[in-house]
DNA sequence: TTGTAAGCGTTATCAT
DNA sequence: ATGATAACGCTTACAA
C-alpha cells in the first residue's frame, strides 16, 4: 500500500505538505494542493489509522459495552450508537461483558490500549470498572441507560420515574383498581424509579400498591413467567400488570396464556422499552417507549464534546418516555 | 502512561528485552524476565496496541459487516461473532451497511486502513467491494450466511437445500398436501436453495407446489403479510404454510389472527432460523433452525486460518440446519 | 506557504 | 541472551 511517503515522491513535495492536504488543518497553496491530490488518486493512497492514531493519540474509534448481545434493547442500543458513531467519521468496537466485571475489564483494557476516543457503557456491572478507567486513562466516557446513583460521571437515562407515571396512568385511565407490578432488582435504581413513579401516580388515585403486587425479579422473559405463577399462588387478584420491560411483559402474557387466560379480555399487559416486538406480536403490546435514538446520540454526543475538551452543560441527561398504545390493554370486565 | 521505554528504565534492561517478555516469542534469562515481570506490574505498563499494530503490521481487531442491526438473526450473528473474536484474544469492529454498497464500500475501506485481521461480511449487497479488497489489499475475508455463487472466496453458509427439505418432510408427515411457501427474493441464492429443496420433496411426496403457492418477497416481517393477504386474495387453498425466515412467518400469523383464522388449529405455519423469539413467542414457533453459533465460530476460525497463512481445507462450508418442532404446526383437520 | 526533523511506542534486524 | 538501532507511517514544532 502507498504511503505519505510515495504519495510526496510524485507529488515532488514533503511529506508534512502531504499531510496537510489531507488534514486540511492548514492552508495549501491551492497548486501544490492540486498535484497533492492527484497523486493521492493516482497511487489510491489511503492514510494509515494505526499511524496517524499513534501520532495524535486518537484511534478515531468509541468502544461500547453492552451486558448482553441477543437482549432487544441492546440491540436498538447497539444499533443506533453505530449510527451515531459512524456520523461522526468514527467506528464502533462492540464488547459483550455478559454482566462479568472481570470481562468488561478486559474489554475496558483493551480499548484504553487502542487509544479510543470514548467509551459508552450501556448498563455496567455493579463492580464496574468505569472509575478505574475516568481516573486512570483520561478516556471520554459516558453511561447510557443505567444510572449509577454514587458517580459523577457523564450519563444519559431514561425519566425512569416518569415512566411509571405513565404507565399508572393509562391503566388508572382504563378503570383498573387491582393492578401489579413486574419489576427489576430494586438494588438497582432504574427499578426503583420506575416502581416510585408507578405506585406514587397509583395513590394518588386511591391505589395502594401492596408488597404482594410487586414481582421482583430481572429484566428477562423468564421474571414474567415467574411473577404471573407467584400471584396465582398467592391468590392475588389482579386485572392489570405493569412489566418493567417488554420481554418481562411477553413472559407473563405467555404464562397467561397458558393458563387459560386472555390478554386483555381478562387481565391488561403494559410493558417498557418498545422493542421491534412490540409492534410485530399479536396482540401488538402496550408500552411505554424508551427514546433509544435519541439516547443513543446524545451518548456519542457526549462523547465528542469530551473529546474537544468542552464543558459539559450537564452531567445527567433525562429523556423522556412515551406512552405506546397498542392491544394489551383495555378496560376491565364489568367497568365502565 | 506508562511506556516500554519506562520499564526497561527501571528494570535496567533494553526496549527489545521488554519486548521479549512481552511478546514471549525469544527466550529471555529467567532472572531478567523477573525483573522486567516486576517493573510492568509497578508501573502497571500496557503496550500500545496501535503503536504494535503499526508495526507488526496487524491491528488486533477484525470487522464484521452486517446489512441491518435490528434484525434477529443478524443479533445472533453479531453475538456469536464478537464471541468467537473475543476467544482470539481479538476485539471486533461493527458496521451496519444498511444494504447500502456505498456505506459498505466505506466502512470497509476504514478497515483496511486500519490493518484489521480480517474481515466478516454477513449478506453482502449485490455490488459488494469484497472483490476489492481481496484482491486490492490482501485481507482476511468471509462471507458469512449468504454465498456468492461466482466467487472463490472462503464461505460459511447453512445448507439450504436441507433447510427446505426438513420442512416439507415436517409438514407431510402431520399430513398436510395444501401447502404453500413463502419465500425470499429468488435472485438471491438462498431463496432458490431453500425453495428447490422444499418443493423438490414435496414432489416426492406427489405434492406439486404451484406458482400460486409460492409468494416472493424479502426475510422481513411485512412479507409474511403481504403473503396471506395474496394467497386469499387468489383464494388459494391452504392448511400449512412454510415461511423462509422466523420473521416471515410471524408476519403470517398476525395476518391469520387478524383475519380471524386459528394457528395450528387451521393453518400451520412454520419458519426458519430459529429467533430467540420463536421460543418465546406464543405459539411457539416450530422453525428450521440455523447453527448460528457454530456458523459464527467458523467463520472467526476461517479468518485466523488466512492470517497464519494456513491453506484452507475448502472454500465453502455448509453446516446443517435442524427441525425444531413447537406448537404452530399440528395435522390438518380431517386428517388422522 | 513549505520543508526538515523529531517523535509517537512498538517490533525486527543485526550485532555482540 | 541481550542491546543498539532502524524502521512502521504519520503529525507537528520549528525553521526557512
Amino acid at each position: 500500500m502507498a504511503s505519505m511517503k510515495d504519495v510526496a515522491r510524485l507529488a515532488k513535495v514533503s511529506v508534512s505538505t502531504v499531510s496537510r492536504v489531507i488534514s486540511r488543518s492548514v492552508p495549501v497553496d491551492e497548486k501544490t494542493r492540486l498535484q497533492v491530490e492527484k497523486a493521492i488518486r493516482k497511487l489510491q493512497f489511503k492514510p494509515n489509522l494505526l499511524a496517524s492514531g499513534l501520532r495524535s493519540k486518537s484511534g478515531q474509534v468509541i468502544g461500547l459495552a453492552v451486558p448482553e448481545i441477543l437482549h432487544p434493547s441492546f440491540n436498538a442500543i447497539i444499533k443506533y450508537v453505530e449510527e451515531s458513531v459512524r456520523s461522526e467519521g468514527l467506528q464502533l468496537i462492540l464488547g459483550n461483558t455478559h454482566n462479568d466485571f472481570e470481562i468488561e475489564a478486559q474489554f475496558i483494557e483493551s480499548l484504553v490500549r487502542r487509544h479510543v476516543d470514548g467509551i459508552i457503557f450501556s448498563r455496567v456491572s455493579d463492580q464496574s470498572s468505569i472509575l478505574h478507567v475516568v481516573n486512570k486513562s483520561h478516556v471520554p466516557v459516558v453511561v447510557l441507560d443505567r444510572a449509577l446513583d454514587t458517580e459523577d460521571i457523564p450519563t444519559v437515562v431514561l425519566d425512569n420515574y416518569k415512566a411509571g407515571v405513565l404507565a399508572a396512568e393509562h391503566l388508572v385511565m382504563l378503570g383498573h383498581r387491582k393492578i401489579a407490578c413486574v419489576a427489576g432488582h430494586s438494588n438497582i435504581l432504574l427499578s426503583r424509579e420506575r416502581l416510585s413513579g408507578f405506585s406514587d401516580t397509583l395513590r394518588q388515585h386511591g391505589i395502594q400498591l401492596g408488597h404482594d403486587r410487586v414481582y421482583e425479579g430481572n429484566f428477562r422473559y423468564e421474571t414474567g413467567k415467574e411473577a404471573v405463577q407467584k400471584f396465582f399462588t398467592d391468590g392475588v387478584e389482579i386485572t392489570a400488570i405493569w412489566a418493567q420491560s417488554d420481554l418481562i411483559a411477553f413472559g407473563a402474557m405467555a404464562e397467561l396464556e397458558r393458563m387459560g387466560i386472555a390478554v386483555p379480555e381478562s387481565i391488561s399487559v403494559m410493558g417498557l422499552d418498545d422493542i421491534e416486538f412490540a409492534r410485530i406480536a399479536v396482540p401488538a403490546l402496550t408500552t411505554v417507549k424508551q427514546p433509544f435514538e435519541d439516547m443513543c446520540r446524545k451518548a456519542v454526543e457526549l462523547i465528542m464534546l469530551q473529546t474537544r475538551k468542552e464543558k459539559l452543560p450537564s452531567k445527567r441527561f433525562v429523556l423522556a418516555p412515551e406512552l405506546i398504545v397498542r392491544n394489551t390493554t383495555r378496560s376491565p370486565r364489568g367497568s365502565l
